[in-house]
DNA sequence: TGCGGTACTTACCTTTTTGTAAGTGAGGAG
DNA sequence: CTCCTCACTTACAAAAAGGTAAGTACCGCA
């Protein structure tokens, strides 16, 4: 049977946009689509540390469907594949700032734990 | 065994506040509470179509272990509580607008299904 | 000949999340 | 006397999400 893409029914706003960020990479796979413009598959997996390829596979390929990002074939060998942010993506990006922001401070106030220092301040 | 609190670690900000707000009903009730200032448990369960009692307890609880719902508790019978928006409550609210109308802008796109049209404006 | 890299897919298993139904105990309406 | 309301709690079941490990097919390097 085939998953069904995110559709609802939704109750508000807040809900139809979580249901395209839920997902334990999502929320990263968007930031490094848009801190670099293109990443090859291995790329974005050597970027996220810890995701594993049926999880990268899964998610981008949800995102796609849900027209936040773009999947580039070259017939080529090796294959190559590239993403990149459509603009549906990039807007659900700037959306997202003042979240992280939020997010960013809640880390300062309760003092967690974090993995990469360097993508913290955002 | 005590479930842990939402503690990370982090990778990035997005991560720390996706945390705290993903749960089938968080948004809702963040909303609920924050149109309404102060609301009863079942005023709560009747605002939010579907809800199960238990995982608005549930969820409740975790929002109050989070620093985001006040919880008073009338030593009355019948039993009366009240939840109410803490600071950070408030704060995150405001920095789920953005996202908010980003998901409206995707309904309406996809047409996707709505509840409640008078929520869903939001 | 054997290994690493490319971008996946598949089967299977574990963990997490959500739902269902029932029980609690006192008070008020009919 | 029976049912309803309030605000839960508990046990159990189902569903969804995520993780592990292997396989695919072809290339280049040594």
């Amino acid at each position: 049977m085939v998953k069904a893409p995110r559709c609802g029914p939704y109750i508000c706003g807040i809900d139809a946009a979580l249901d395209v960020v839920s997902g334990k990479w999502k929320g990263l796979i968007l930031w490094e689509l848009d801190a670099h413009r293109v990443r090859r598959f291995a790329e974005l997996r050597r970027g996220l540390p810890g995701v594993s390829e049926k999880m990268l596979t899964q998610h981008l390929r949800e995102m796609e469907q849900d027209g936040l990002v773009h999947r580039k074939v070259y017939a080529e060998v090796p294959p190559r594949v590239e993403y990149s942010l459509t603009e549906h993506g990039r807007t659900l990006n700037q959306a997202l700032e003042p979240l992280g922001a939020w997010g960013v401070e809640r880390i300062r106030r309760e003092g967690s734990e974090v993995v990469d220092t360097a993508k913290a301040s955002r």
